[in-house]
DNA sequence: CAAACCATTGCACAGCTGTGCAATGCGCAA
DNA sequence: TTGCGCATTGCACAGCTGTGCAATGGTTTG
């Protein structure tokens, strides 16, 4: 089974055969692909010339086995052909890869979200760390984790536990500065659009917003529909809007929800936007630059988060302390669906 | 350092220290988490229990290196946070997890798109598979992955090479369809909107409408521009739209594409559609269906595409043969961009 | 009661790599 | 020439698991 010369057809080549080939020893081999050791220049053109004819690759297996570090990075998401969570994984694996790290996606939209098999393949792979971008893993499970030595980030979480780093957006302030520009666009029957399943951020983004009309004294309908998605938007709009006294000014805490809103109240509700009905979202889609939506929004800083993420990935925390959750602004993106003062 | 009682702190358990605890040898353990081993219920229930007190997971590194398989299969892929390529990593990973396998994703959307180190990225972790969804690797890349036993499944490319199994659409039938569609509909002046970096698939798909219409002796224009993205789609219809001779019926190649050229078709030139110029898409992504655009299109068949090609990871394909490609039909998908008979 | 069979279990090896330690050899200075 | 320092190299072990093989013990059958 074992030949030294050729691959036999359609095994791996191993480092062993590398260096009977180039006539050295295996640790020579092995020095050659590992940065910092010590090999003379002749021995490694030696190992090279052979490894490129027998078309040899490390096995990252066995030298994740051997050293602290697997270079795995696995990213938990619900989701992933959202825009918005699309946008994130790109980010990420973009620049895990320019770090010489690798990214595991785990999907957890299936029947029961199961996050928790999720988090359980991470630590089967022995992965560096893993970022969760979605779900409610148990806490549980992240003590798990802790005592591995794993290394959990969260984005977009609002509620901070003992341990992992959260990473979260300042849906507050943001949520406020929707009420602001609604209200200084003149409107006075305002409507929250949110979905039924949202998460921790999502909420965040409702509640504040609400309590920002409400120290105004200014009229706030909270609508909730299905999963964050297009056709919730949608079903809110018909809701809302086929009802006497509808709102003048609308805040959808999604994009996606937006563009569900807006087709419904032009197509058949035949409104004008912006000037019968404001609408302002969240998240900044590619699809709220298109013309057909041109809508006001918030930027979340995808590329920034995505940058704090690898750095924090090298960088060990103190363990079973909470951290402060790091903070990204997100910045307010004027287009055309919200009157101008 | 090692400890066999309790982790300290922020190492992994190992087998051993399983073992150790519920008084068992390592075999033991080793066969409570091998499928079909021996292992009799008293010995099972103590190293469970032991497993779990001490926070055990196999791991799948060791195990990989035994085995002849590592239950990871490689995704390469541009444009992530394209509709269509993630609902295509959507359906891939969730049909992957549900037969025990692990997704890692490899970006090559970088400067230089070096589909060549996601390859070597894939052999150095011994994935089981490479399914490369977009992107020409070097068929040297291709050679060396198959030497080594590797699975390659192209998506969507229409060039088969020798080796690899090739999953396709079929393009060309569907965009005489899409001829169809527009003469029937009355249109006879005919341009294909496609862009000036498009694969082999997308370039099937404008040189089969093309020639259709030159049969039929209708006149068609073809236009190019940029990447493939709603921003092409745009500027090609400010270029073919601003002419005294506009055509009055439109294949784009990509959903994409038709979202930017309607936009621009409706907002800046304030024409009608499907009553003054008829649109025809491909993909059916999810924005189609939106009501500002209620796209007629072709629908790739997403999901029976993703089954297909999670079934072949584990059959083992016939060496350095070319395969003949497994086509999937796009079927239409009729909504108002086009005018009824 | 004896023999045959079967399930279970432990030992030891394989799979591939990184790295500490000692040995080797070479160059340079005294 | 001799001694010292330094770069290089090979040996051997560690890291964690799966599995063939032999041994053990219990159960069933004649």
């Amino acid at each position: 089974m074992k030949n030294a010369g050729r691959t036999i057809g359609k095994t791996f080549v191993s480092a062993q055969q590398v260096a009977e080939r180039a006539g050295v020893s295996r640790s020579a081999v092995s020095r050659t692909f590992t940065d910092g050791a010590s090999v003379s220049p002749t021995t490694r053109k030696r190992v090279l010339e052979a490894a490129e004819a027998l078309g040899y690759h490390v096995n990252h297996l066995a030298r994740g086995l051997i050293r602290d570090s697997s270079n795995i990075v696995s990213l938990i998401v619900a989701d992933i052909n959202t825009p918005y969570q699309a946008k994130m994984i790109e980010a990420l694996t973009r620049r895990l890869q320019a770090a010489n790290k690798i990214a595991m996606v785990i999907n957890t939209s299936g029947q029961n979200a199961n996050v928790e098999a999720a988090l359980r393949q991470t630590l089967h792979y022995r992965a560096d760390a893993t970022i969760v971008l979605s779900g409610q893993p148990a806490a549980s499970l992240i003590e798990t984790c802790l005592n591995n030595g794993q290394h959990v980030i969260l984005v977009n979480r609002d509620d901070p536990v003992p341990g992992p780093e959260t990473i979260v957006v300042t849906n507050r302030t943001a949520a406020r500065q929707a009420f602001d520009m609604l209200f200084r666009a003149g409107c006075r029957d305002l409507a929250v659009v949110a979905s039924a399943v949202g998460s921790a951020s999502l909420a965040a983004r409702e509640k504040a917003f609400a309590l920002a009309a409400e120290e105004a004294g200014v009229n706030v309908n909270v609508i909730r529909f299905g999963p964050t998605a297009y056709a919730s938007g949608a079903e809110a709009a018909r809701a809302v809007l086929s009802k006497s006294d509808r709102p003048d000014g609308v805040f959808c805490v999604t994009d996606l929800l937006a563009c569900g809103f807006m087709d419904v109240a032009r197509n058949e509700f035949g409104l004008t936007i912006p000037e019968e009905i404001c609408v302002v979202g969240f998240d900044d889609i590619e699809q709220a630059s298109w013309s057909s939506y041109d809508l006001t929004t918030f930027r979340q800083p995808v590329d920034q988060i995505a940058d704090h993420v690898v750095g924090l990935i090298d960088h060990h925390p103190h363990l079973h302390t909470v951290q402060a959750p790091t903070r990204f602004s997100a910045e307010p993106v004027w287009r055309k669906s919200v009157r101008p003062r």
